[in-house]
DNA sequence: GTACCTGCAAAAGATTTGCATCTTT
DNA sequence: AAAGATGCAAATCTTTTGCAGGTAC
């Protein structure tokens, strides 16, 4: 996702193009998995030593509100985003905190047909997320 | 449950019987829907009226780590946790932070029976929980 | 009696808010 | 020019920590 593609993006979500937004935004593609509020700042201060930790909070907020990305929940009390949209679930190391996209179109396809059949009362799927709480067994 | 299955319970986890614990864990399974560290406290103030924050908080983390309870996973920053272990799944609406349990034998059999065939690379899947996110159609 | 717990208060960490100034459209 | 965004600092909220005294076993 280049330059141009992350202001289109950020102006069709009705949101006004500036520096400190594409440089969320892209930082949010480059450091790929979930970092947290904190990292997303680290990484912008090296070009944009000048953002503001308020703004990175409020900008997160907003582009969670317009759609742009996502929060990723965990059970640790800093939030992390991801700007990956599309249906994925995640697995989790609850020990490490470390989190991993996990893409599985079948997986995806199962839940789905499961759930057009199955009808949960009072309750309006939107939604899926699988969390798989394990142990990644690399370094 | 009772009192004394919960004082089994705190007992057989290789923790002293205190009544503040007695308190936590009762408090637990009476606010059944995944509370707040602040609910906990509001519920066992009743009660139990001297109780320390930073005691809720220290035995809510022991009682986690040998356990007992477990914490509920939100996009939120506060953490919600749960007495009910066995396993299950969440019905999520993010905008009012409702969470509900979902059981569902049939899905636990379907998802088992998937990722036993499936390897993932590199993880050892210990738990899956699917939170499904969307609506609740009642108040 | 000893190991473990609790209460208290202070500290730390994360996020939010208010407002004046600046930028985008 | 108007609407919306940013920067800064103070405030808020949640959780953690240290330690002296207390309690369970």
């Amino acid at each position: 996702m280049n330059r141009t593609e992350l202001q289109k993006e950020i102006s069709e979500a009705g949101l006004k193009v500036t520096p400190q937004r594409i440089a969320i935004l892209e930082a949010l593609v480059e450091l790929a998995n979930h970092p947290t509020v904190d990292e997303i700042i680290a990484h912008i201060k090296e070009h944009h030593p000048s953002i503001a930790t308020g703004t990175v909070y409020k900008t997160l907020e907003t582009m969670k509100d317009k759609g742009l990305i996502m929060r990723v929940i965990t059970d640790k009390q800093v939030m992390r985003y991801d700007a990956v949209l599309h249906r994925h679930h995640h697995l989790y190391n609850s020990e490490t905190g470390r989190i991993e996209d996990y893409h599985d179109e079948e997986l995806n396809q199962m839940l789905e047909e499961y759930f057009k059949k199955k009808n949960i009362e009072n309750f309006k799927v939107k939604d899926l997320k699988l969390y798989i709480t394990g142990e990644f067994l690399d370094n």
